[in-house]
DNA sequence: CTGTATCCGCCGCGATACTG
DNA sequence: CAGTATCGCGGCGGATACAG
């Protein structure tokens, strides 16, 4: 191997790129989380909202869309009124849940490394 | 807890989040993983930029610099003509790559799971 | 309650050119 | 080789209004 040169590449359509992209869309993984937490790994419009204190209606229904069309996430309408839809987790939606959830438990047990990062601006 | 009510929030503050959030600056993470997959944790700005097919040189001086104030690298330079930089983890940044190789770990044990994703413009 | 349709400002990021 | 400065487009995403 000649000096300098790379160890490794991040080649653009490598796997572990696809799933960091994943994350760049930055309200996926906490649909996920927050649909995995609940008994029986579904939840209404309304609950996610709440769940996902900042996000706006619009970005809501789009991410929504994008992760149903990914097959991540199965919708369900009732035809009552007032409307209600319910939004659940498919198996793979499932599997996308896993290193959310270790994500999560790390960022859990290292609050105080967090911490350290608030400082930044100082 | 009343019915419908969130079983838990992603508050705008909290540690998870905040760790979201750093793998929204999309290269960051590649850039730790990288540095820490070099024998010493330490790597010139040309191997990085080579590493990282696809990336700018604005966006990586730009993200260097962040991670630097944000503690999570250094940034050596050496007085040599031409001019030669090494950046590598500080402290911090090597509890930061923790939760990136988990992902990055993940990622290479489900290439299947991934492939399904490919099919979503279907 | 859930969802769609516009309008529009902000800024992320590439392209390019230039310095030491 | 490493870095800075400038221009400019595209689109992300908020605000608002409307509908079933």
């Amino acid at each position: 191997m000649q000096p300098g040169s790379p160890d490794h590449e991040w080649r653009e359509d490598c796997g572990p790129r696809r799933v960091l992209e994943l994350f760049s869309s930055k309200w996926t993984s906490m649909i996920l989380h927050v649909l995995e937490t609940r008994l029986g790994g579904c939840a209404r419009t309304g609950v996610l909202q709440r769940s996902l204190p900042g996000i706006s209606k619009k970005m809501l229904t789009q991410t929504l869309r994008d992760m149903e069309a990914a097959r991540l996430i199965d919708r369900r309408v009732f035809g009552t009124v007032p409307p209600a839809v319910e939004y659940s987790l498919t198996p793979l939606g499932r599997r996308f849940v896993e290193p959310i959830t270790l994500l999560y438990d790390w960022a859990r047990t290292n609050a105080d490394a967090l911490d350290e990062m608030v400082g930044k601006s100082r």
